[in-house]
DNA sequence: GTCCTACGCTTACACTGTAAGTAAGTCAAG
DNA sequence: CTTGACTTACTTACAGTGTAAGCGTAGGAC
């Protein structure tokens, strides 16, 4: 009969802990993620999970490189411009699908294989399209502050209209248009009533922009060096 | 005589206690920041904090408020751009200033009476300088994304050569370059080697290439539209 | 069979945020 | 001056946190 010793119901490992951590984190908000709410995710107790990960900080490294392991390579094939556009928007959308993820790399020194692997692949296209070494650094440096600081942003805006999110950014909102019907702000107010608050607005979309803005700047910057900015090193064939 | 009985050595107010949680996040790190040390730092008993702030994320609100509040928001008299390129050299430093503040600005909903103030201030200079309602949106999101995401990123790359955060990054650095000897990475060897560990890099000069080459973009989005950008709603003089 | 190893469970501890109640100070009105 | 209201700091207490230490047992190797 009920063999349910809890060794059934699968046994755990290493990837099922973090695979459960993040849906947790995802599910319940990254404060919901304590020892004893994933143990009981997963039909054990806490201290079992110890069995597989070294502590609550090796979790959390184990499951940002799971977030970047969900971050689209793509091939170099059709031009750096092309790739570099489509990892911006893979990542975008993975750093939306687990919003905890981005505010939690600051404190995270030691950056797993998949981030290693996915840095390493992008520096490759950069330096393979005919980057010097300095540009691709600069290249790199502004397009992930970029997409970072984007993803950071996005949850935490009251413009959300709430979409996705749901939950009480409507509440939020409103509370936030009372300060601004006091005329405190009449910058903020136009923004929000003309633009923002506007039926179909998705702050989503502003992502485009200045991706686009960025690509086209490292384009101009790539192709002032020499004429041509493919065959700068890696011709030698 | 000792007349310690902790009333003395000043009283406490809201503000100096945001500044204390301020300064001891700046110190020993924000998972340092609990009520009793920080208590203990005011010479004073945790609970008593609570009688000017409401509880932790109170706290946290108001200390992001601080980190806004120093941001320098410089006038529109030398044009948008200038204004623009000061304000974000000023909202780097104040971010590197307090690495905690950036990763906490996710989970807070409720802006403080600073941030929006700052907001508003940005948005009124865009606009006066001729910006449609759509671009000021598009220039501060990009502008701002960029922003906090560059001051995301720069204390957690394992490159930083450890001028400022001191502490154990060169442990760190040489415990991942032990594994680029691997050639598991090379892009990321070439970068390291050839780069980022040369005697006179600093992570920060980063920063300014790419705020040049978004503010460069946004000035031939506006130029666009309309030849001169600055009369182009507002001039119903 | 017997032993080993892996893995989950139990108990325990130091530390967290904070609710509730108490005491000591400040200050205005009588 | 005394009195009483108010403010503010202190004390105690509690549920919840991460995790160290040790125990029990299931399943494979011999």
């Amino acid at each position: 009969m009920g063999d349910t010793t809890a060794t059934r119901r699968g046994r755990l490992s290493r990837d099922r802990v973090l695979r459960a951590a993040v849906d947790l984190a995802d599910r319940d908000g990254f404060d919901s993620l304590t020892m004893r709410r994933l143990g009981e995710e997963l039909g054990v107790e806490a201290m079992s999970l110890y069995n597989h990960i070294a502590n609550k900080s090796d979790l959390l490294d184990g499951m940002i490189d799971i977030v970047f392991g969900e971050i689209e390579l793509p091939a170099k094939d059709p031009g750096w411009r092309t790739a570099m556009r489509r990892r911006a928007i893979s990542a975008r959308a993975a750093l939306s699908r687990h919003p905890w993820a981005v505010g939690r790399m600051e404190s995270r020194t030691t950056p797993g294989p998949a981030t290693l692997a996915h840095h390493d692949k992008v520096l490759g296209i950069l330096r393979a399209a005919g980057f010097s070494v300095a540009l691709a650094a600069h290249a790199y440096s502004v397009l992930d502050s970029y997409i970072y600081g984007f993803a950071l942003q996005a949850p935490s805006l009251p413009f959300d209209t709430g979409r996705d999110t749901g939950r009480d950014s409507v509440a939020v909102t409103q509370a936030i248009m009372a300060r601004f019907t006091s005329g405190q702000y009449p910058h903020l107010t136009e923004m929000a009533v003309e633009h923002v608050l506007q039926p179909g607005y998705d702050y989503a979309n502003e992502f485009e922009f200045g991706l686009d803005l960025i690509l086209d700047g490292l384009e101009k910057a790539s192709t002032g060096l020499s004429r041509s900015p493919r065959n700068r090193q890696h011709r030698s064939g």
